[in-house]
Parts: C-alpha cells; sequence; structure tokens
DNA sequence: CTTGGGACCTGGCTGC
DNA sequence: TGCAGCCAGGTCCCAA
C-alpha cells in the first residue's frame, strides 16, 4: 500500500528513466483508471509529449509534459509502476511506451488507482495539506493545524487536508513512537505530546524512504525490487504478535473503518 | 466548518 | 473440499 515513502521511492527510481523522454505509444487497457478525460483524447494528447518533470506531492506522482499539461497517477492500494517487466500481468492497467524503447507498465490488482491528465494541477491535488518533510510542516504548523480540532488523532493524521502523504502503517508507526493512543482526542494531547508526535512522524518517514518503502502486500519498485521498510514495523500488520518495548500483545481497533494496531501499555489512554 | 460511516475494488485467508 | 465472510485501506461522497 503505498504511501509517501513508497511513492517517492517509485517517484526517485522513475525519475532518471523518463525525464526527457516522450510517450510514442499509450494503451489504455482498463478505462477506469483514466479518470479524466476521455480514452481517446488521453491518448491524441499525450503521445509525442515529453516529460519534462517528474515530482510527487502526498501520494500523488505527478508528470509535467511538455504540453503544459500534467499526467497525475495515484496508485491507491495495490497500484505499482513497472519499467520493462519480465513477465505480462493480468492486472496490467495501462502501457506507456517511451522513445527509447522502455516501457512504463501501470498495474492494479484492486483497480483502485487513478490517473487524470490535467492542464491545473491544482484540480486534483489542490486539496492536500502540507508536505510532511518540509519546511511547509514545522512542529508549531502540526501544533497550529491541529488546534481546534477533536477527532481522535490517528483519524487526523489520515487525513490528507491535514497533512499530506501519511498512511494507515506510518500513522501506526508515528503514533507507537510517540507513545500516544490512537484514540487519543486531538484537544487532549500536551504540547509535549504534540512535539513529540512531529518528531516521530520525521522519523518514521525518512527512515522509511531510507528502506525504499515498505513491501507489505503488493509494493514494489519499478524495476521489480522490493522495499525493506516493513522490517523496522514495531505494531503495524503485527496482530497477535508482541510489543518489542513491553512485550504486552499488540491490539487491533478499527478506527474509521481502519485496522489500527497499537499497544496498549505504551500508548495508554488516559 | 468538522466528523464519521459507507462505497468502491479484488484476492488471500479463516473457519465452518 | 467448498464456500461464505472477513480483511486489507486511500479517497470520495454524503449526512449529521
Amino acid at each position: 500500500m503505498p504511501e509517501l515513502p513508497e511513492v517517492e521511492t517509485i517517484k526517485n527510481e522513475l525519475l532518471p528513466r523518463v525525464i526527457g523522454r516522450f510517450f510514442a505509444r499509450v494503451t489504455i487497457i482498463d478505462p477506469k483508471v483514466l479518470r479524466q478525460p476521455s480514452v481517446d483524447e488521453f491518448c491524441r494528447k499525450i503521445v509525442g509529449q515529453t516529460v519534462s518533470s517528474l515530482k510527487r506531492q502526498g501520494k500523488y506522482l505527478v508528470f509535467q509534459l511538455s504540453s503544459g499539461k500534467a499526467l497525475i497517477i495515484h496508485l491507491k492500494m495495490t497500484g505499482a509502476l513497472l519499467l520493462n517487466p519480465e513477465q505480462h500481468s493480468r492486472h496490467a492497467r495501462a502501457l506507456f511506451q517511451l522513445d527509447d524503447g522502455n516501457q512504463l507498465i501501470l498495474i492494479d490488482r484492486r483497480r483502485l488507482g487513478a490517473m487524470w491528465l490535467v492542464r491545473d494541477e491544482a484540480t486534483i491535488i489542490g486539496k492536500l495539506g502540507p508536505e510532511p518533510l518540509t519546511t511547509d510542516f514545522t512542529a508549531e504548523i502540526m501544533a497550529s493545524r491541529l488546534r481546534g480540532r477533536q477527532a481522535p488523532i490517528k483519524a487526523v493524521l489520515l487525513d490528507q487536508g491535514f497533512v499530506a502523504g501519511i498512511g494507515n502503517m506510518y500513522a501506526d508507526e508515528a503514533l507507537f513512537a510517540a507513545r500516544i493512543h490512537p484514540l487519543r482526542k486531538v484537544n487532549s494531547l500536551s504540547s509535549q505530546e504534540v512535539q513529540s508526535l512531529y518528531h516521530s512522524i520525521q522519523d518514521v518517514l525518512w527512515s522509511a524512504i531510507r528502506d525504499k518503502g515498505a513491501s507489505i502486500d503488493t509494493y514494489v519498485r519499478p524495476d521489480g525490487e522490493l522495499g525493506t521498510a516493513h522490517f523496522s514495523f514495531r505494531v503495524a500488520h503485527h496482530r497477535g504478535e508482541l510489543c518489542p518495548l513491553c512485550g504486552t500483545p499488540i491490539q487491533r481497533l478499527p478506527i474509521r473503518n481502519r485496522g489500527t494496531y497499537f499497544c496498549p501499555n505504551c500508548q495508554k489512554l488516559s
């Protein structure tokens, strides 16, 4: 499940392979992934266009094209972008043939992924909150953005309008590192706890980027290699295992219909 | 405005 | 062995 570190890794590894290249041929296998515009218009407007830049914002990939339009891709739960895969996948949704002979393939088992070709990227990614790993997101900014909210902290961390790129796994890991119970109301957190959570978010995300993402479920890098960030997870997806700090069984609790993993001893509610 | 619940989507796993 | 039902969760949509 690609969150910020996974999408960042995909962006970094795709970058040298696509910058300056143009699309020689594009095939939409599953029209459902293409949200905007129509298949015909998409193919007509993308073929021949050169990729001038590639960036990540939140969990979105943005390919800036020479025409001034942007190709935006969201991988959602099970999407992946593969370069020249050795075997054909029955989950292939779109093919991008580059002018140098390389082929970029969008695969997506659960068909939740999405793709847009738009003139104004803000129509798709304009509602995202600040990037957590830039100076747009300091501890002070985080504290001020939390002010006035009273939802459980876990739900707010998953709100892409609050901060962009944190998903279920890294929210659980950051809360564990900060020793904060995921159901704690935001307005009950002390300033020390907010400070601690801020640094935990930084640590967890940077560490996962260094490890090239977490290969839980279907995440693979463009060349087919896996990431290793999941080996450092302490609670996420550790259902039934023991807390690495105190040995208490890790608990699972649904929050907003998301499986939430935490240590009931290290992360107390009151 | 914030909050929370359901829908979307597929396939692996569990338990009867 | 077959099969129903749970689970995975990013984001959108809607209601309160």
